[in-house]
RNA sequence: GCCCCGGUAGCCCAACCGGCAGAGGCAAUCGGCUCAAACCCGAUCCAGUGCGGGUUCGAAUCCCGCCCGGGGCACCA
């Protein structure tokens, strides 16, 4: 076996011995990378509890810095090159900020539960727990080969049962807890009942606590938790034999994974109330240091909105028949100030008030209104069911078109006492508001677009200052004042949008015809799933049907054996299917006696399984605490250990954490902004309400990678050829063209997939270039935020610059070490000092492409020199470290030093060598560079304009016209303006 | 339709608060090394910053209006 000091002989008899090749390259990394295992230097030491560092010490004084990594879903088709980009990004902050002296804690879990896994098992008809471990142990092979500076010991997969027992334990805590919303924080259950015993507060339905039975008490506190179940419509989907939440559901009514139909039914399912914590979701993303885009991602799924309820008194009906009669609608709108303009109203065709509409078409009814039937029940009846028929994909694709017909409904605004018509139109949503609108054509272009079709009147109440210009028509949304918006008791005429709002909102509260309100578009989420690959749900159900907590020393709820783990699915378009867990074909399993402290009782377990989210949602926490209880306060009791989570995560926990706390960079990519993020932050603060942590968020600054893309080859028909094998040259007409086996083949840029025949993958980079030269060219394309293509021939520079810089330590023919101890000459030591200053800024705003630039050019200089003083590429090499960890160890150890180098100082400029002797001037005249000069950079600005003006090019720029005005900015610029 | 990000050399990308358009890499060309080739070393070539206006002594950078690419949202009252 041969070692880096005594490499093998290579292939090639020209070659020298001790070239940094790929071969010697991957020998160095894998004995770096066993040597960095054996000696835990990569261990963070919590402040106390069996996790120190490496060498057996606790937390000391330097900063806690938590980084982490959207953690990865084992997959079985392996890794590409585009995967670890964050991975690397995250580790050379995470070695920088090592070698700056904190006390880093970086590891990476696996996300391990879900679709993909259970689809991967029931394809290769294996257990997912099989396949997913097998998967974890590639895919930690992989990573591992990089040169990851994680703490192993803080690795785990969610569907580790110490795992599972915690994600239910949560579970649990979420479910024994309701909304206050007077404290504005979640509470315990107990203290629900204790306030219901005692009276001093009272039952949403005004009922006693006294006069209760015991079941009718459950029934009024199940219905309160954060953790509930309750029949509502949701969205199933029989492609996945399961139901799913409204953020996995695409704007076309699709699945996200899968893209299968999803429909709407109404089911008895678990939910979790994160709609109670809409605003505090909204209002603490101030806190946070997250990119903008994936903030107002967030805030438009919540989508709070402020406005006002108005209740609109149904009338005309009881002519008719009692239907309505005293009835009352009420709408939602944020444009109160608008209301004299509501010239009829809107339900949707789900709305309650349709259930009886009038038998016979009232007085006025416009032709038009009908739809060309008889009477507002059939007209009503035949609306409806055309809507409901319609899929959200048809529903989508008729946005815009106004379809609708009259109810037979007439109305009183308050505001006025008119009377307008009711109408009901798909264009109004159930789901949103009170799922009925007050129609305001003169303010609102969708309700204008309607009143056009339906020849409905059209008032307008806001004019922008001078009016409506004649020839307006439409809506007017804009700015302005009201106009036309007088009655006996109140006038917003003249005031603008929002005094407008202000006063009617406070004239319909004294009225009692409304009251200002919010509405958010978030619902609560849909929890439970009807698969096999997930957490069980922690919950028995007993005699009565009535939920009841599995205790906690009772946990985990392991997966039951069963006979077939393939969900039941369905046609994708079977809209009569219902779901099915899997978790029930295992009779044994569902049905226990279990004695919790009334005596043995039989029980039914909940077939449910969470959502993959639900591991994802806490798994920050984990890494802080990954033993167990066994670090934990004594009774075990608590999901992570409160001292730990005060110093990884607390408010302000080291110098740039914020208010909120939180870890301190999650790197990850973009398309988590509504799901995991929103869920993250939901489950946080919950456990923040019950006391677990201290921190207000989970995440004090996420950062969006962007994506390494490919390019993809197509020939004539359409098929993807082996983009490995695709040759560039110029055609016919000079342009690039590509061929492949001779035949000419069309680029395409996308992503990197097996069926697009252009993967690579990170074991072939290892293999031609080694773990290095892939890290520096990964790291080198561009900023990180950015998407850009992935050229395996451009990693040729990365690897000359990794050989340029071992040639500058080591002799390529002998191995020796050709540094010499002279001191190095004026030039160096300003370029070392240049590339110092230089290359610590841009680490330190994560920037290293451009570092790496810079080191490029310095270690360039290095090699003009003709022997290379030790105390010039000591420097480098630490620098060159975060990003090249292997070859920069190796050349620290070739130096003679003993210790790792993660921990050395990162090098200090010093700024006496960052002054130069003189700079050059530029000379403009009229703004265009006509001269240079050599000047002291201390020179005055007097001097710098006398000596410009001096300047032989710039006299005959100038030829003797007269000089307007001078502007200096010493020591680098003179423009002259003549 | 609305919102966000981007557009600089053949390609990937730099350019701080407005101050010489170029740090780095790839490719190409030439030269050196070599019996020769590859590797390696050295050098050269290449854009006036998507388009049109404006502000300024001076604009890649700021403002206005467009074009192209990517992403998000979309009958949310």
């Amino acid at each position: 076996m041969s070692t880096p000091e005594n490499p093998a002989p290579t292939q090639s008899p020209t070659e020298p011995a001790h070239r940094y090749t790929p071969a010697l390259a991957g020998r160095i990394e894998e004995r770096w990378q066993d040597l960095w295992e054996e000696r835990g230097t990569f261990y963070a030491a919590n402040p106390s509890g069996a996790l120190t560092d490496g060498a057996g010490e606790h937390a000391g004084t330097g900063q806690p810095f938590f980084i982490m990594d959207m953690f990865p879903y084992p997959s079985g088709a392996g890794l590409h090159v585009g995967h670890p980009l964050g991975y690397i990004a995250t580790d050379v902050v995470g070695r920088f900020r090592m070698m700056c002296g904190d006390n880093v804690l970086h590891a990476l879990g696996y996300d391990a539960f879900g679709l993909p896994a259970e689809q991967y098992a029931v394809q290769t008809g294996q257990h997912p727990r099989t396949t997913t471990e097998q998967n974890i142990v590639t895919m930690k092979r992989q990573l591992r080969r990089m040169g990851l500076a994680h703490d192993e010991r803080r690795s785990f997969a969610t569907i580790d049962p110490e795992y599972v027992r915690w994600t239910q334990w949560i579970f649990l805590q979420i479910f024994d807890s309701w909304y206050d919303t007077d404290a504005n924080r979640a509470r315990r259950i107990s203290e629900l009942e204790a306030e219901y015993e005692a009276g001093t507060r009272a039952l949403p339905d005004g009922r006693s606590w006294a006069d209760l039975s015991d079941a009718e008490r459950r029934d009024v506190v199940d219905a309160q938790r954060l953790a509930y179940v309750d029949e509502s419509p949701v969205n199933w989907c029989p492609g996945l034999g399961t139901v799913l939440a409204n953020e996995e559901v695409t704007a076309d009514g699709r699945s996200e994974r899968g893209n299968y139909p999803v429909f709407t039914k109404s089911l008895r399912q678990w939910k979790m109330r994160i709609t109670a914590y809409a605003d505090r979701l909204t209002d603490d993303l101030e806190l946070i240091d997250w990119p903008e885009k994936v903030k107002s991602m967030q805030r438009n799924w919540i989508g709070r909105s402020t406005g006002a309820n108005v209740r609109f008194d149904v009338v005309g009906a009881s002519d008719h028949d009692a239907a309505g009669a005293g009835a009352q609608v009420e709408v939602f709108t944020t444009r109160p100030d608008t209301l004299f303009g509501a010239t009829f109203m809107v339900v949707a065709p789900e709305h309650p008030l349709l259930d009886e509409v009038p038998a016979a078409w009232p007085d006025g009814t416009h032709g038009v209104w009908t739809g060309g039937y008889a009477t507002p029940i059939e007209a009503v009846a035949a609306y409806r069911s055309e809507a409901a028929s319609k899929t959200a994909v048809e529903r989508q694709a008729d946005a815009g078109k106004k379809t609708g017909v009259f109810t037979g409904h007439l109305a009183v605004n308050p505001v006025n006492g008119s009377t307008v018509p009711v109408f009901t139109a798909d264009y109004v949503l159930m789901g949103y508001g009170t799922g009925a609108i007050m129609a305001v054509p003169g303010g609102d272009q969708r309700d204008f677009d309607f009143a056009e079709a339906f020849e409905l009147p059209v008032v307008h109440t806001v004019e922008p200052a001078g009016g409506l210009p004649p020839e307006h028509v439409g809506a007017y949304t804009g700015d302005g004042v009201a106009v036309n918006s007088t009655n006996d008791e109140v006038s917003l005429d003249g005031l603008g949008v929002a005094d407008a709002k202000e006063r009617i909102v406070a004239w319909l509260e004294a009225k009692g015809a409304g009251e200002g309100t919010t509405t958010y578009r978030l619902r609560d989420w849909l929890f439970s799933r009807q698969r096999y690959w997930g957490e069980p749900f922690p919950i028995l159900w007993d005699a009565d049907e009535r939920p009841v907590a599995v205790p906690a020393d009772m946990l985990p709820i392991d997966l039951p054996d069963v006979p077939d783990y393939a969900p039941r699915t369905f046609e994708p378009d079977d809209v009569d299917s219902s779901p099915e867990a899997p978790l029930g074909r295992n009779d044994d399993w569902v049905h226990v006696t279990l004695d919790l402290g009334d005596g043995p009782k039989r029980y039914r377990r909940d077939t449910n399984t969470m959502p993959n989210w639900a591991g994802s949602c806490w798994y920050y926490l984990r890494y802080l605490d990954p033993t167990d209880a066994t670090d934990g306060p004594a009774e075990g009791t608590a999901v992570v250990d409160p001292e730990l989570e005060t110093y990884w995560l607390g408010p302000r926990h080291n110098a740039t954490s914020g208010a909120a706390g939180g870890v301190d960079l999650y790197v990850g990519g973009v398309e988590h902004a509504v799901l995991h993020l929103l869920y993250a932050r939901f489950w946080h603060k919950v456990l923040l309400d019950l006391g677990y942590v201290t921190s207000i968020e989970p995440f004090g600054t996420l950062f969006n990678q962007g994506y390494i893309q490919a390019y993809a080859f197509v020939d004539d028909r359409g098929q993807h050829v082996p983009a490995a094998e695709v040759a560039e040259g110029p055609g016919p007409d000079g342009e690039p063209q590509y061929t492949w086996n001779g035949q000419v083949v069309q680029r395409e840029y996308g992503k990197m997939g097996k069926s697009l025949k252009n993967v690579v993958t990170p074991d072939e980079m290892y293999e031609q270039y080694g773990a290095d030269t892939f890290r520096v060219y990964e790291m080198s394309m561009g900023p990180l935020d950015l998407s850009r293509p992935w050229e395996t021939r451009a990693v040729v520079g990365s690897q000359r610059f990794l050989q340029r810089l071992w040639r500058n330590v080591v002799d390529e023919e002998t191995g020796e070490v050709t540094v010499t101890d002279d001191a190095p000459d004026a030039a160096t030591l300003r370029a070392m000092h240049r590339a110092v200053a230089d290359v610590r800024v841009e680490m330190e705003h994560m920037r290293p492409n451009t570092a790496i630039a810079k080191l490029i050019t310095y270690n360039n200089h290095l090699t003009g020199l003709d022997r290379v003083p030790r105390s010039a590429v000591e420097p480098l090499v630490l620098m060159v470290a975060p990003i090249a960890p292997h070859i920069a160890e190796e050349l620290w150890h070739r130096l003679g030093h003993d210790a790792s180098l993660a921990r050395e100082p990162f090098p200090v400029a010093d700024e006496q060598y960052l002054v130069e002797d003189t700079v050059t001037c530029v000379v403009q005249v009229k703004g265009k560079v006509r001269g240079r000069i050599e000047v002291s950079p201390s020179v005055s600005d007097a001097d710098l304009e006398a000596a410009a003006l001096a300047e032989p090019n710039v006299v005959r720029a100038i030829d003797g016209a007269p000089v307007r005005k001078v502007i200096v900015r010493a020591p680098k610029l003179v423009n002259i303006v003549v």
